[in-house]
DNA sequence: CTGTTAGCGCGTTCAT
DNA sequence: ATGAACGCGCTAACAG
């Protein structure tokens, strides 16, 4: 028992094919009678449209395919719920790929892409693979994320990473903290780079000397840089990870090693993943929206897709300032040098 | 400038699109010299297969779809993220589609799926829309995730969640705890009522009242269940909630109250979220592997799609039995009744 | 208003 | 070994 064609349904109704497509999706004039033949034939027969033949038909496909380097942690979960959201209210489908390590590995899944989505959403934090992405996709639209290509001249969303370090390691430093490291992210990735790069400036511009322990986003990297630090001579009173999940690790490092934070080490991170504020002390870190930011981005290409002339002219890179979020991690312990808990300060514009 | 079609290279390697279909997809015997013509015809049109149009003709996606209901939190992102390892293993795509809170979301959810996948994974946690689900998708294989059904003669995978919740209460007992309070997740869902069924069952069975209030699967209604029970005059000494995001809602309630863990009261989770181990106390909780089970539902569809028999012939409901954890949350405070700390023990088979 | 027909891009017999 | 032709299921012109 296969399941029922169009044509099984015009038998049926002993009315045309065109006729059954005519009343399932054209606003085309149809006789009332037949519309009821018809519906009544795709009841009985329990007839549901093939979307893959449609899609062939109308070259269209009704689906947006997300390229994710990984899909450990909540920043990607936190992002493709907020991609899911913003495709169903579009009515577009959502087909996930992730584990795209290399350049090879990229391109093929860019490649087992086409003829099966309308457009594509590129996180590649690696150099290149944004560009090579572009190419690849022939003649599909494309969004890319955090690519670091600031004027690539191609539809993008970047979240502004040095900024947003220059704020983090501002706002400890307008807590008193004088040693501040960072945990840095995996090398070679962008991203990591340019919120090193903000550490770098941002300390640079205090006349303070850096403090840089290497990590990978993960939480265990951050555990370890928290075990380094807490040992060290010049054990440092301020700290500013690459992100949530390293920065969480380090926490827990340092208080298991009996570092009181804030008052030893005020702990600052970015992302501003759910678990942030899960934690005790709760952490500081910069908010960039991150189920926001993808909403955005399905937004910004079911636009290039639904209209051409959008595809085109659309070249702009749309950067997402991150705003500081303070909770306990950074409280200031000195009421000299006090900054308002919890209140959110709007990062500067850089 | 459109993509290349199968007739574009067929044209510029002087063949015809069989050949051409041959080179790239069967073991078919062809000329060396007509292979590496159209291997240079290929490589400078640049062409792509379209595989919306191969799946047509094959009538096979190599793209299975999951139905969640929802998206949010982290059993979600690591269900997913199983699911994915899994799929890109075994040559498919994933494509999710979440939020679907009715029986009439999800019945269209299904319906739009239709020539899009293979087979489908659903995750439906209320009366009904399992079996709802099964029957909608006509001939598509489907894979249901805790429906609840055990004996529904559909391939299936479920959570002991009664043998769990039993499991959690008896650790409770045999840490000297008496007062065991229950956060229970929504009304509706079969999960979160297994669960309260379990700790109903071994409290009945220790000769304890129980203690029940009432919440639904999310962080916030875990914390207000703890501000609950923190101010009663009979505080529980013991606290199972129906899932981790609960509990540590309901941790950090406490907290604030000053009421101390494990020390006042030793809490217990379900399933296991990386957080449970992030936070602290670290949070004991009753593991159930939600990569490891997603991996596994999607190796089982897929086999389901590439072996017809096995379609017809898998009509097991594999059961997982969730592994208590055990940390900081409920580590034993009165010496005389200890239990070994981090040691996971097997739950009793129920 | 309705039916006929030609593709959409590809896999696959069936001849040659 | 290779090519012509048909079909996958549906939409959209084009006639009538």
């Amino acid at each position: 028992m296969k399941a029922a064609t169009i044509r099984d349904v015009a038998r049926h109704a002993q009315v045309s094919v065109a006729s059954v497509s005519r009343v399932l999706n054209s606003a085309d004039a149809v006789t009332e009678a037949t519309r009821l033949r018809v519906m009544q034939a795709i009841e009985t027969l329990r007839y549901v449209p093939h979307s893959g033949a449609r899609s062939l038909s109308t070259s269209k496909t009704q689906t947006v395919g997300v390229i994710l380097p990984d899909l450990y942690g909540e920043f990607f979960s936190e992002l493709i719920r907020g991609m899911d959201v913003a495709a169903r209210r579009a009515g577009y489908h959502l087909i996930v790929s992730s584990s795209h390590g290399d350049t090879e590995e990229v391109s093929s899944a860019i490649r087992s892409m086409r003829g099966r989505v309308d457009g594509l959403i590129v996180l590649s934090p690696h150099i290149d693979a944004a560009n090579l992405a572009a190419n690849l996709a022939g003649s599909l639209p494309v969004l890319l994320m955090n690519s670091g290509a600031v004027d690539s001249g191609r539809p993008s969303i970047i979240v502004d990473n040095r900024g947003g370090a220059v704020t983090a390691v501002e706002h400890l430093l307008s807590i008193g903290r004088r040693r501040i490291a960072h945990i840095a992210g995996p090398a070679g990735n962008l991203e990591a780079e340019a919120r090193l790069a903000g550490y770098l400036e941002a300390m640079a511009q205090a006349g303070l000397p850096p403090m840089v322990v290497q990590g990978d986003f993960m939480q265990a990297s951050g555990h370890a840089a928290g075990v380094n630090l807490a040992t060290r001579a010049d054990r440092p009173d301020g700290l500013f990870a690459a992100n949530d999940m390293m920065a969480v690790g380090a926490l827990l490092a340092l208080q298991d090693a009996g570092v009181r934070c804030p008052e030893d080490i005020a702990v600052v991170g970015f992302d501003d993943i759910p678990l942030a504020a899960f934690i005790r002390p709760s952490l500081t870190t910069l908010r960039s929206g991150v189920a926001e930011t993808g909403a955005r981005a399905l937004e910004r290409l079911v636009a290039m897709v639904d209209d051409p002339r959008a595809a085109v002219s659309d070249t702009a890179c749309e950067i997402v300032r991150p705003e500081l979020v303070v909770r306990q991690s950074s409280t200031a312990t000195n009421p000299s040098q006090s900054t308002p808990a919890r209140t959110p300060a709007s990062a500067p514009a850089h």
